[in-house]
DNA sequence: CAGTGGTCTAGACCACATG
DNA sequence: ATGTGGTCTAGACCACTGG
């Protein structure tokens, strides 16, 4: 079976199932809102398993009319969903079945990959961004230095089994890592550039929980919908005389991660 | 000066402040949508406290006609205020300012009002609720008990200054505590319970921090709107053998905490 | 009772991505 | 060029709250 016909099979149960779905009667609108019964319904079938992850769904003029709502009432289903990380559209394009809200569950002063290796079955580091700047508002105050100070600025994005899972923004004096950029750009690991520049030991000195909500950028990145509601985790590690040298802000979707300490 | 006329003189200032507010022309529509343009401008009278806390807003057709918007375009521009905690709305009687989005620092291994006193005036502890029954499945994990154990169930608010802050359900094992009410109603506290039970030391075992969304009983009791996203934290605390004594799910607002570790 | 927020409809235009 | 999701309108009915 090629390819095309694959996909048009798939796509097709999916419709049968999100019919199937549709199909039964809804309840009194007093009892529960249309638009939650339709969530409701959508959120059983995602968490379930029954819609295939990566799935497309119909397009919103043509799930309004299965559900036999309004475009209106069939978004406000569909945004609910977007924004607790079970769908994510995508402008011009469709709606996806996102991974669902699996927990990943990391454990405080333990490294990511550490973690998660046990529960994941891959796992990748994508680097975005790795430039030279001036320290942000935040991360001086993290590592103790002043406004102005440079920094080696190093934007990383977490992918596990396909799905970008965990965003972060790290800086670190420039002075204490003159090579990094070079050290860094040979296996991607932070750890080594420590070792080559003789910290051969850091340890988390603070670790800062908060929530927020998505910038543009992070929903970008993170293939979420806009201004999702986000986990925001920031720490500071230092080397083994307790000197700051690297300040970290990550953010995840708000349902996919516990943290334990 | 009487409370009717102090009543309708600040009301019209704030409807003044709002018409000053919508005045301004909007941007064109493909630099930000006209709904996003309007929750950046209330956003900003919010924090910047122009808006009264505990304000009541005009009526959404009023502040419709008053931005030249259509209804549901204010809709959205108010619904995205409430999913952030700057506005509550009640049916039936109107929109309000809420306390707005103060961040409480939280250290762990503290109580709560040790962390908090600092920062706030008043610091109520509201008791919502005390029984025994079943234990319920998460904390049956946490205390390592079987289920269908009886369990004192414990659900408290703690009030910031008049706002809902934090909301908490605590269960014990019963078997320990045969005197818990008893105790527990002479001073609203815990830790003297712990005491007449002949603990004098508890240590926190282990902490979760996750996300999730406001049920519609925890939307009503923090008066947020329904559907908030919340920081959720489950923590138990043991006794000086290592023996579980009490198991916490405690809820915030998204963006009213910060925690520290 | 009047006014409020919550829900829902039918229709429209736009910017965007893909073929 | 087509279809997608994102935005916006004008109007309607409902359940709830308060005086």
């Amino acid at each position: 079976m090629n390819e095309q016909l694959k996909t048009r099979s798939a796509r097709s149960n999916e419709l049968e199932l999100i019919r199937a779905i549709a199909s039964e009667p809804y309840k009194s609108r007093a009892a529960r809102p249309i638009w939650l019964q339709i969530y409701d319904r959508l959120a059983d079938a995602c968490a379930g398993g029954s819609l295939r992850q990566g799935a497309r769904l119909p397009g919103e003029n043509h799930l309004a009319e299965i559900f036999s709502v309004s475009r209106l009432t069939m978004r406000k289903a569909l945004s609910k969903l977007q924004q607790e990380g079970q769908l994510q559209a995508r402008k011009g394009v469709g709606i996806f079945v996102r991974r669902c809200p699996t927990r990943y569950r990391i454990k405080d002063n333990l490294r990511f990959s550490e973690s998660l290796k046990a529960d994941a079955d891959r796992i990748e580091t994508n680097t975005l961004e790795l430039i030279r700047c001036s320290v942000s508002a935040e991360a001086a105050v993290g590592l103790g230095i002043d406004r102005g100070t440079q920094v080696i600025f190093l934007k990383r994005l977490r992918v596990v089994d396909g799905e970008p899972i965990y965003l972060t923004d790290k800086e670190f004096p420039a002075c204490r890592f003159p090579d990094f950029e070079t050290i860094y750009e040979k296996n991607q690991s932070v750890t080594e550039v420590y070792r080559a520049h003789g910290i051969s030991q850091h340890a988390r000195a603070e670790t800062r929980v908060t929530g927020g909500f998505a910038t543009s950028d992070d929903s970008r990145i993170l293939k979420l919908s806009d201004r999702t509601p986000l986990i925001k985790v920031s720490s500071t590690n230092c080397d083994a005389d307790g000197v700051p040298i690297e300040f970290t802000l990550g953010r995840w979707p708000l349902s996919s991660v516990e943290l334990v300490f």
